[in-house]
DNA sequence: TATAGTTGTCTATATCACTATACAAGTGAG
DNA sequence: CTCACTTGTATAGTGATATAGACAACTATA
């Protein structure tokens, strides 16, 4: 199976009256075009004139389409030339019984990172004393991490641990940048994902802020719970990300 | 872990000139509402007035998104009573080695239902062969359906299948509406998946036809590959499911 | 240099989306 | 019945979105 196994085989026609401007799902289309293997080998858009008959709208809808992207960093114009992509590729980001950032996108991008971004020690809410198995209310240690590829944010996470177990996760966390080193540190030499549960939304101010989205962007949500080698649960998390950036592998084989 | 966990934290603030037309941002506000939980158990919204003034709008704004979820069935309304939910829940489709569709969803609705919508013989191009482990050009059967819960599509799948070993899939899938049980009339016993790649974006148009979804909905794509007990792939498959009705779990424990 | 092909700018017009204000009409409770 | 609260309707003004056509500016190539 490739990387982009799962592209629609057809894109959907552009819609009036939708609530969505047309030079908005032009340049939600136009975006898409970049992974679909439709273009030059350059990265060149077909001309303006082109992509508007091909969606049926106005030259100037095009162009605002693409003055949007342009803004966005998406693409780049040469008058008299052309326009273009500043390309960059979705990375695969394996799910499944060991699921850790850094190794997962291993050898997708030049560099991997695993920032902290705030971090306090919290009374569990239902969901969270849920996942980690403690009665609701009990102390967690609560981190807000960014993982970036390549510098850019590809996913947002907000993570729970055990207090009264692991007191020092976030300092671990802090001084290694990554949640297999800091558990390591603390002892837990090896730890397995239990379970995943998967939606996806239109991303969420925070969402749009944290990794640098547009408005009306997709982010897939993961919600898991990690348990050590004896299944007590050590790390319930809800990992957002950002669905043009990233596809979701899950192998169960 | 809750049927609803990956659920938002936080919603986002409706955006201005973004694109995407502020009663259209309400709509999608409105309709995620239903299941965080917020409204009163006999499903009704706060008045016009004041959801124009929580999202900072005026109250015709608001009425223009409320009448479209009304126009799609998702609201009712009442002359001097409010504005109520025509509620329908979120269902939960388990992910894993043993993926399937009736046996997953089981409980969760009151009907469910596999529709064969069309098939036939084709060449396998280059995806569908590399997922059958086959030659490109190979023969495969390809079907394509629709899951159906309560009556309502949920997901819409083609899978292909090695036609000169499952030649006659069709007409068994046909007769028991499962593949399972169309598998079973043909000596396979059983199967797992081996693997599933999960994408998010927006509905193509085909989507919105066959999901019966509005533009702008959301789909989450699972391409995957179930293997017999010796290895061998025996379809490979691509869903698509209603992001709204449907979430995904996947038990890798 | 001439030409075809491309992006950039300008003007004009029509429609959609949103706001503002006012009041009608239905519901439920005192 | 009356009153407070709700949804429904009407009118008018403003800015964003989209169309149409014409032409300027730049690039590459014959």
């Amino acid at each position: 199976m490739t990387a982009t196994g799962a592209e629609p085989a057809r894109d959907a026609a552009i819609r009036r009256n939708s609530g969505v401007s047309l030079w908005r799902q032009i340049s939600d289309r136009i975006r898409r075009l970049e992974t679909s293997g439709e273009l030059d080998s350059d990265g060149r858009l077909p001309p303006e004139f082109a992509l508007a008959e091909e969606f049926g709208v106005n030259r100037h809808t095009v162009r605002s389409a693409i003055s949007h992207l342009v803004q966005e960093g998406v693409l780049r114009t040469e008058q008299g030339r052309g326009t273009f992509f500043r390309s960059r590729p979705r990375l695969a980001y394996p799910i499944g019984r060991r699921t850790r950032f850094s190794a997962g996108l291993e050898g997708q991008a030049s560099s991997l990172q695993m920032v902290l971004v705030e971090s306090s020690t919290v009374d569990a809410d239902a969901r969270v004393a849920e996942g980690l198995d403690l009665e609701a209310g009990a102390p967690v240690v609560w981190l807000r991490t960014i993982g970036l590829a390549d510098g850019e944010p590809v996913s947002t996470a907000e993570s729970w641990f055990p207090a009264d177990r692991l007191p020092g996760i976030a300092d671990a966390f802090r001084r290694t940048g990554s949640v297999t080193s800091a558990l390591s540190l603390l002892g837990i030499g090896d730890y397995t994902r239990r379970a995943t549960t998967l939606t996806a939304t239109h991303a969420s101010d925070d969402d749009l802020a944290r990794l640098k989205l547009t408005p009306g962007a997709i982010v897939l949500a993961a919600v898991g719970v990690n348990v050590d080698p004896d299944g007590r649960p050590i790390q319930y998390s809800e990992t957002r990300f950002s669905a043009d950036r990233i596809e979701l592998t899950i192998e169960s084989g």
